[in-house]
DNA sequence: ACAGTAATAGTAATCATTACTACTTAGTAA
DNA sequence: TTACTAAGTAGTAATGATTACTATTACTGT
């Protein structure tokens, strides 16, 4: 992977966002650094990022992917009325501690990521 | 909601799924029931059953959107591979545990759903 | 049976994402 | 520096999942 003002530019709206924003909503913000970058190459850059490791998506409640640049463990509260998504840092954090920041839980999902067995055996 | 044929047909597809369907997936599956179902059909009924508290969404590496009717408190493993996702019922489950069943995990996260502080201040 | 309204089939429209193409640029080696 | 080459880009077209729309059908209470 080459270096690009680009991809640079995408990384580093990602790192400094606080919110989970969207390729269009990325798109917006570094156009204001590099006015004609293409969508295209927004979506190029979050792929290849993505592979690399560099960024992460984020699990949400609309049709759009959202991504986050932050890649230290932390959790996150998605709200169901406005799908806004709180990242929590408390080490470990359960529901009353949730509820001393104005966050009702009402269900809770946890995923793991890595490689199944069959994927592992078939060397592809 | 009133009771419809194709609505218990959709939710009832999905109780009885393993797997995680997208859209299309249960399309097809409630096709060989009711042949002449429409796909504007599974999507409305997949929207209000979810509304409902029926069925939830389930968070995915593809953009399709994938579903399921099981309301069980369970774990999903998802290969970064295959993009299959894994139901995991053991009660505390620690990546050694998983490993037991031949999945390999590399990262972690969990999501709390609930509703924000802003949105209950906001009575909408 | 009738009225009122939710639900449906079928199709068109939307819109996030991906693919394509001609052009540009970063990295490298002479 | 210069030339080469493969990766990257802008702009646009295409794809495809999802949503919207409309005329018709099917519940449900009176």
């Amino acid at each position: 992977m080459r270096s690009s003002r680009q991809r640079d530019a995408v990384l580093e709206v990602l790192r400094s966002s606080c919110d989970h924003p969207t390729a269009d909503m990325i798109f917006e913000r570094v156009r204001t650094e590099i006015p004609n970058i293409s969508l295209g190459t927004v979506y190029r850059n979050l792929g290849q990022l993505k592979d690399e490791g560099f960024i992460t998506v984020v699990e949400s409640s609309d049709t759009k992917v959202h991504y986050e640049g932050n890649l230290t463990d932390h959790i996150h509260f998605l709200c169901k009325k406005c799908h806004n998504i709180t990242d929590v840092w408390c080490k470990s954090p359960v529901p009353s501690q949730l509820a001393k920041m104005g966050l009702q839980v009402e269900s809770q999902k946890t995923v793991y990521y890595g490689v199944c067995k069959n994927c592992r055996d078939n060397i592809n």
